[in-house]
DNA sequence: GTAATATATGTGTAATTTCACATATATACT
DNA sequence: AGTATATATGTGAAATTACACATATATTAC
C-alpha cells in the first residue's frame, strides 16, 4: 500500500466520509450511503469503486444490494489511521452517521 | 483542522515525504529538503508553503535559512497520523531520509 | 421473457492541482 | 551601496481529478 495513494483516497469529502461511516457501522450498502451523504448514484458508485481498486474496501453482493466494508487485509497502520480519524472528527460526519443509522435500521431506502 | 484538507496535504509525494522527513528529524531547512528529495527550489518552497498555510508546519527564519517543523498546535490526532505513517513506511522515504541526515550533518548544502 | 430496482462504467467536460519559468524579497558579506 | 545566497510567489500551461449524463449489467419479481 503506497502511503501517498492511500492518503489520496482520503483526500475527498465523499470518500473520506464514506470510509468514516463504514468504519463506524462495519458495513453499508450503496443505497444507504447515497441516502446518508445525499449523493446521486453514479457519484457514490464511482468513489466506492476507487476505494475498492485501491484495496481499502471490499464489496460483497447480497441479492440486489452491494455492501462495502474495510478490506480485511488493509495494513494495520492504514486501518488505525481511518479509525483514529473517525474517533476524533465526530462533528465532520456525525449528521451523515445519524442519517445512515436511521436508513439502515428503518429500512428507508433499500431493505 | 478539517480532516479532508489535512489528508489533501498528505496526498502528494513531495508534501508527504517532506512531512515524514521533518517528523523524523524534528526540523529541516528548505535547502536540505531540496537536496534530500532532489527537487528544484520553487517546487520545494511551494509545497512547504501549502503545509504552512494549512497550519501543519511552521517556519522559522534563522539568518539566510528558513527551517520548518511541525506546528506546535497541530491536533493530536493529526500529529499521531503523521508519526504513524512515518513509523510504518520506512521503505517509502528511507533513501531520502539518509540523504537528509547526510546533508544536515555534513554541511553539504547550506550550513 | 419483461419490467423494475440496484449498482457500475463509458465518455466528454469542468474544476482543481501541479509544474516551470520568471521575478521578487530577505539576509549576509564585502 | 553592490553582490551572492536562500527562499517565496506571480502566472500561464500541463496534468490530474471530479462531475454529469447516458448507458450497461446484475438481480429480483411478475
Amino acid at each position: 500500500m503506497d502511503p501517498c495513494l492511500f492518503f489520496k483516497c482520503l483526500a475527498d469529502h465523499t470518500r473520506l466520509k464514506s470510509l468514516l461511516l463504514i468504519v463506524k457501522t462495519d458495513e453499508a450498502c450503496v443505497c444507504d450511503l447515497m441516502a446518508a451523504l445525499d449523493l446521486d448514484q453514479a457519484k457514490m458508485s464511482r468513489h466506492l469503486a476507487q476505494l475498492r481498486k485501491c484495496s481499502i474496501l471490499i464489496d460483497e453482493r447480497r441479492g440486489k444490494w452491494v455492501f462495502y466494508k474495510l478490506h480485511p487485509e488493509l495494513p494495520q497502520w492504514a486501518h488505525d489511521i481511518i479509525v483514529s480519524a473517525a474517533k476524533h472528527n465526530d462533528a465532520y460526519f456525525n449528521s451523515a452517521l445519524q442519517k445512515l443509522i436511521t436508513s439502515q435500521s428503518a429500512s428507508i431506502s433499500c431493505r
